[in-house]
DNA sequence: CCAAGTTCGTAACAGATGTTACTATCTGCT
DNA sequence: AGCAGATAGTAACATCTGTTACGAACTTGG
């Protein structure tokens, strides 16, 4: 399947013209890393209502806080690498989360570059509070696909992540 | 499937203490919105090579140039939910492709709030030159997928973005 | 035919994000 | 020990993006 092509483009014709030059018709609308930019940008508008509007946190504060609700402590630096954003950008997420009470950071012992994060207990409450929701967002999501078809796209995601690495 | 918790969440336990309040863990590396958000960047990354890199467009001039091409002329109104951008991306890279050649203005001669985008010759040259690659990258990418998981991922990209409409 | 409201596109500001480069600290090599 | 890198985090700047509000042009109801 070539999602992008317009059908005349599929048959190796332009509208119009017979079949000459190989066909560069792009259909937008039918372009799969558009399609899926879009998919992807409606999944994080939808979700974002829960941290977001409900909450006041970025994106990125969100997914910090979802790091740090599954550990007690960790460094800043590891938090790059499990949340997909760069140094700068947990850098400032971490301080968005300090500034609010909801974590806070300490230096390590033995590396004074370092800073350790952890969740307040205020972050915590925050955190159980929250979860719920966003399971509850992704549950609805996966809902409206059968389970043959949830197991398919999660392969599909995996092979094309894999792929893309 | 619910993609986000952990097992044990999904055992309905929380480690180390069973079973007591109902589990809110969420793993943000299998939580479905993260993944899907992670993977259209990885993918929009790849396609970008594309258009920003080899011929320096932004992603908002490329969805535009993309949308002229299979046209002659349009009005700027209507490039907005052809792209899925707002007026003021539309109006920012209609004026980028201007600038640079690739596109340009004319006033509707009905209504003159409006205005007509069409491609320049040169613009058109271009578009003829990004497309194949832009195609040849989609291809890339759905060519790790069989042919019945390329038919279930466009089903369940319909799928999903209909709920969310 | 004209006042009130709507639509089109953009200017101008505000806030978010990416980039560069810097400070402080550590590590390894001689 | 002492110096040449490497690494952690951030300040400061540049750029991009979103928002508000505006001027110009159109439409509609009285």
């Amino acid at each position: 399947m070539v999602m992008g092509r317009s059908d005349a483009a599929r048959r190796g014709e332009t509208a119009g013209r017979p079949a000459a030059q190989a066909a560069a018709e792009l259909v937008l609308q039918q372009y799969f890393p558009y399609r899926l930019a879009r998919l992807a940008e409606q999944v994080s508008l939808a979700v974002a209502e829960v941290y977001s509007e409900r909450f006041s946190l970025t994106r990125q504060e969100w997914r910090v806080l979802a790091i740090l609700g599954a550990r007690q402590e960790i460094a800043t630096k590891e938090i790059g690498p499990l949340t997909t954003l760069d140094k700068m950008q947990v850098s400032r997420a971490v301080q968005g989360l300090e500034t609010r009470g909801i974590a806070s950071r300490k230096p390590h012992p033995d590396d004074r570059r370092e800073l350790i994060v952890s969740l307040t207990s205020a972050g915590r409450t925050l955190y159980r509070k929250i979860v719920p929701y966003a399971l509850e967002r992704e549950a609805a999501l996966l809902a409206v696909l059968t389970e043959e078809e949830a197991e398919v796209l999660d392969r599909v995601m995996r092979k094309m992540s894999a792929a893309l690495t």
